[in-house]
DNA sequence: AACCTCCCCAACCGCCTTCAT
DNA sequence: GATGAAGGCGGTTGGGGAGGT
């Protein structure tokens, strides 16, 4: 990475017109975008300056480093080239005829099987994503919203598990949802409730207050206590979480009183 | 209409675990 | 038990569409 360490004045770099860069040149641009996987992974952000260095001539590679940067060069390369990229509807069917054969396992042999020039990963990614039936897509409802909230306040960033709970659901989808929606509304939230609270300091009474009124309202004081001994007993998220048995998705009427009992827990426990 | 910016989400990657030999 | 392959997961990226100027 010395490349980058060594560079001088990295706003003229960035700010270089690299679109007067003239045909020739452009080749050897060409050629630097094959650069080696790892190389252009570590600093993906970069390689314009690399190229910038490259072109003005404060780098200029040795042998070796031709070799290593350029191997992935279509003429120069010996590596099996394999399709990347967002998937066809031609391959996606391919994909689910083999699939309806041979079932969604062995996904080299899938991958293989389907004619297709992809890895397996990339099939079983297709396929739990996209292809697998009964597959909800898009328009998350107020309930299921919730629902990701609370499991997220008591999973973490578990998307498998969540997602688990959400049936026809993805770990992809609910952790794009998170990124992309909740994160942002959760901070916008905190925003607001410290704004709120410098303008009204709450006393712990008022506090207490609450916590009772919302206890009782929610599930009252015998369940809480039953679900506080089930914590203290120790709680193994994965076992309960485990969707590895075929009993399927739980119902998420249960799934809500569940999370009652745990939101009311780490009320009482002021967490 | 052309260009720019933002942001969503499909797909990729590396790492870890599980499975098969 | 050792090793390599495959599967599973969470973090991250970048293409492309939507909306703004």
């Amino acid at each position: 990475m010395y490349l980058i360490d060594n560079a001088v004045g990295l706003e003229k770099i960035v700010n270089h017109p690299l679109e007067q860069i003239n045909s020739e040149e452009m080749k050897e641009v060409s050629f630097m975008y094959c650069a080696r996987d790892e190389m252009a992974r570590k600093v993906p952000k970069h390689i314009e300056l690399i190229l910038f260095l490259f072109l003005t001539g404060c780098f200029w590679p040795s042998q070796d480093d031709r070799n290593n940067f350029w191997f992935d060069h279509p003429v120069r390369s010996t590596r099996k080239e394999v399709n990347r990229g967002s998937w066809t509807a031609e391959e996606d069917q391919k994909l689910a005829q083999v699939i309806e054969i041979h079932g969604p396992k062995r996904w080299k042999f899938v991958a293989t099987k389907a004619g297709l020039n992809r890895c397996g990963k990339s099939c079983r990614l297709r396929w739990m994503n996209y292809l697998r039936p009964n597959i909800k897509r898009g328009n998350i409802s107020d309930q299921e919203e919730d629902l990701i909230l609370r499991l997220h306040r008591l999973l973490g960033n578990r998307w498998s598990l969540i997602a688990g709970r959400l049936p026809g659901r993805t770990d992809n989808e609910i952790k794009n949802y998170w990124n992309s929606h909740l994160s942002k509304k959760i901070k916008q939230r905190e925003r607001q409730n410290r704004a709120v609270s410098k303008a009204e300091p709450e006393s712990s009474d008022t506090k207490n207050i609450q916590v009772m009124e919302m206890n009782a309202l929610t599930i009252g004081r015998e369940d809480a206590s039953k679900c506080e001994e089930s914590f203290k007993s120790g709680f193994n998220g994965d076992e309960f979480f485990d969707c590895s048995s075929d009993e399927g998705p739980l119902n998420l009427e249960w799934m809500n009183k569940f999370l009652e009992m745990d939101e009311s827990w780490f009320t009482l426990h002021d967490i």
